[in-house]
DNA sequence: TTCTTTGCAAACCTTTTGCAACGGA
DNA sequence: TCCGTTGCAAAAGGTTTGCAAAGAA
C-alpha cells in the first residue's frame, strides 16, 4: 500500500479538460451549457481537499468572478460526480455531503483521526482485488465502494499503554 | 471469505444478557434504568436486519408494550450504540441513519445492489488484516471502519454483454 | 429528595422543489 | 424562439434541543 499521490494541484490546461469533459457529457444529455456551471466546477476543480457544497458557495463569493447560489450548487454538483469531475467521500463524516476532486486522481481510500480529524488517503491495489473477489463470488458487477478507516492518529493515541 | 452468519435471531436469554450489558453501561456513567430504554432495546435486538430510528417508533408502536416518542429514541439509540447492542450502517444509503444488532454478532460488511437494494452480508478476514496493516504503517491505531461494496446483483446485471 | 428520563413542540440544518425571470444554442 | 438554468423563497425530512412533568435510586 502507499499514501495517495501528493496534494493533487490541477493545473489551467487540467481545468480545461476537465471543463471539455464536463460538457461532452453536457452534449450528450441535450444540456446546454453555463456560465454559472463552469464556475462552480473551476472552484470545485481547484479546492484543495475535501469540501461541502457550502464551502464551495463560500469560496465562490470570496475569489470567484461569478456567484451562485447554494440551491443552484445543489443542482450543479451531482451533475459535476456524473461527469466524474467529483466524487462523493468520507459519507460517514457527520453532517453534509463531502466531496473531492475524482478528475485526473488515482483511486484512493481514507484513513481518519477521529480526535483531531487528520485524514491520510491511501491506495492498495490488494484491497482492490479482494473487494472484486467478494463481488464475483456473490455473482454481482463491482461498480463502486466506500472503504473509510477510523481510528487515533499518532499524535492522538495515547502513547505506551492505557491513559 | 464467506457470506455472514444467518438470521441473527437473539432469543429471550441473549436479550437478557444484551440488557444487562446495556445496564451495567448505564451504572458505569452514573445514569439510571428506564423502561423505556429498555423497551427500546429489546426491539431493536429483535430487529431482523437494518433499521431507521423512525422503524423502533412504529415497530415499538406496533408491537410493544410500551412506546416511546422519535426524540425519545434519538437519544436513546447512541446510548445503545455505546454499550455494544447496535452499531451504525449502511452509512451511505441515502436518508436517515442505519443500524443493526451489534451485540453477540461477528462483524460484517456489507454488498449492496444499488438496483434492487438486495444486500449481502459478509465476512473477509484477509481484508481486516490489510486494513490494520494500513493503519500500522500511517501510525494510526484502529477503532472501526465503513466497507461497503456496491454493485448490481445477478438478478439486476444485464446478463451476457450490454443491453 | 435529587437527578435522569420522557414527551412535546419548536428549532435546526442540509437539501429539494416550484416558479418566474434569465440565458444559451 | 425554444428549452435549460438560475435565484429566490418555501417546503421537506431527519435530528436536536429547551422545558416541564414523570420516574428511578
Amino acid at each position: 500500500m502507499r499514501r495517495a499521490a501528493q496534494p493533487p494541484v490541477l493545473d489551467s490546461v487540467g481545468i480545461h479538460r476537465a471543463l471539455e469533459q464536463l460538457h461532452g457529457v453536457v452534449r450528450a444529455k441535450g444540456l446546454k451549457n453555463s456560465e454559472v456551471r463552469d464556475a462552480v466546477a473551476r472552484v470545485a476543480l481547484a479546492y484543495d481537499g475535501h469540501f461541502t457544497v457550502e464551502d464551495l458557495v463560500k469560496t465562490l463569493r470570496e475569489t470567484g468572478t461569478v456567484e451562485a447560489h447554494p440551491a443552484t450548487v445543489y443542482r450543479i454538483v451531482p451533475l459535476l460526480v456524473e461527469a466524474g469531475l467529483l466524487q462523493e467521500t468520507m459519507v460517514s463524516a457527520g453532517e453534509g455531503h463531502r466531496y473531492e476532486r475524482a478528475f485526473e486522481r488515482d483511486h484512493h481510500d481514507h484513513l481518519i483521526c477521529t480526535s483531531c480529524g487528520k485524514v491520510v488517503e491511501f491506495e492498495f491495489e490488494a484491497i482492490e482485488v479482494l473487494q472484486r473477489n467478494i463481488a464475483e463470488q456473490f455473482g454481482f458487477f463491482l461498480t463502486g465502494h466506500v472503504h473509510e478507516l477510523f481510528g487515533l492518529c499518532s499524535r492522538c493515541a495515547p502513547k505506551g499503554g492505557a491513559r
